[in-house]
DNA sequence: GTCTAATGAGTTGTAATTAC
DNA sequence: GTAATTACAACTCATTAGAC
């Protein structure tokens, strides 16, 4: 497929991997209910991820410990698509770098999605054709919050004096993919996030 | 799959030069130190914002939180054309400056226009057979949503000012959760009724 | 070879812009 | 103000490649 179509660029990369995530002490009541709460991290990633990855070249794989996976895996099955503060959270959590749990996520769910959909086995209902796996979807908002607290603040309290500008950039995946990838992850830092959701149900 | 696609859907605008120069000055320090790393949700505006016109880049994208957009739907609902002292009064209850207030009732208006006209809107049934479009985050649902939890409509005080959700409506649309059974799980937020009539061009 | 983290192209919804 | 457009941001899905 790709073959034909007109390629853009590649672009290098350049990535500059962020740095980030000190594994900073983390609250104690974050977790959400009822999951492992890991104990005993100290995990870590191979560390060129962020040191200094090759330029140009591809992220090197991480191996996540049997415990992130754990925790991961047990997040996953409550939200599929936890919401970003989430991500922060297993990232100050587990100590790995925002992109990573995010794409774990992504992997996570086509993973789900594959398997379910010829773990059928006997076939049975041709339903319709239509792999709605994402039937279950869930928009994109969890709000999880915690579960013995009476739900009280989520969150907030603006701070009106000065809010951090995200300063979130991007630039235009035309002219340089590569953007996300590296420099800024995005939202790696600027505590902000939140979420959103989009309800929105009509349209085309 | 994506056949022969055209490319580039839309992109290309410009190649504006993008200077992306702009030293994007990474914020060291984003979940604060020291801090439960987890949620500090606080909304937050870029600061790009109104400073200049966009000099060089385009002010950042706001992500609303999910509390932002319920009250300013339910206002949005009562009222589509808000006076200029409701738009101050949002903005200070949402910690949002007011061009996004104003640009995103803009947008609603728009938003609700064309879904009214082109769209039924009474729900949709019919048996879409879009491709393969795969109608991911469609669903307005949460998941997770305890049940007796008061917290719901918690809106508590934003920081500075106590709020009086003027008017808000309900517009929290049903959590039903239904798991299996919808082929076509649209889900429209306001079931029936609930026109979106309004709008009309009021007054001035 | 398998398994799966990482990548990137393609899609969608919508905030922000621009044109009117 | 509306209408049309542009630029993001978050996602899917297909692939690529790194460690076993």
């Amino acid at each position: 497929n790709p073959a034909l179509l007109g390629q853009q660029p590649q672009l290098s990369p350049a990535l500059l991997e962020v740095a980030q995530n000190q594994p900073l002490t983390l609250s104690p009541c974050s977790l959400s209910p009822g999951l492992p709460a890991n104990t005993s991290p100290q995990p870590q990633t191979t560390d060129l991820h962020r040191g200094e990855p090759h330029r140009g070249r591809r992220s090197s794989r991480t191996r996540f410990t049997e415990q992130q996976l754990e925790t991961l895996q047990g997040v996953f099955e409550a939200t599929p698509y936890p919401r970003e503060e989430e991500y922060d959270r297993l990232s100050a959590l587990l100590s790995l770098p925002n992109r990573v749990i995010v794409v774990w996520f992504q992997n996570a769910r086509q993973r789900a999605h594959n398997s379910g959909e010829d773990e059928g086995q006997g076939d049975s209902q041709n339903e319709n054709s239509m792999d709605l796996t994402y039937e279950y979807y869930t928009h994109p908002d969890s709000p999880v919050l915690d579960s013995s607290t009476p739900c009280t603040d989520s969150d907030h309290l603006t701070a009106k004096g000065e809010q951090t500008p995200p300063t979130r950039k991007q630039e235009d995946k035309i002219i340089s993919p590569q953007a996300n990838t590296s420099p800024a992850p995005v939202h790696t830092q600027n505590g902000t996030s939140d979420a959103d959701c989009f309800l929105q149900p009509c349209s085309h």
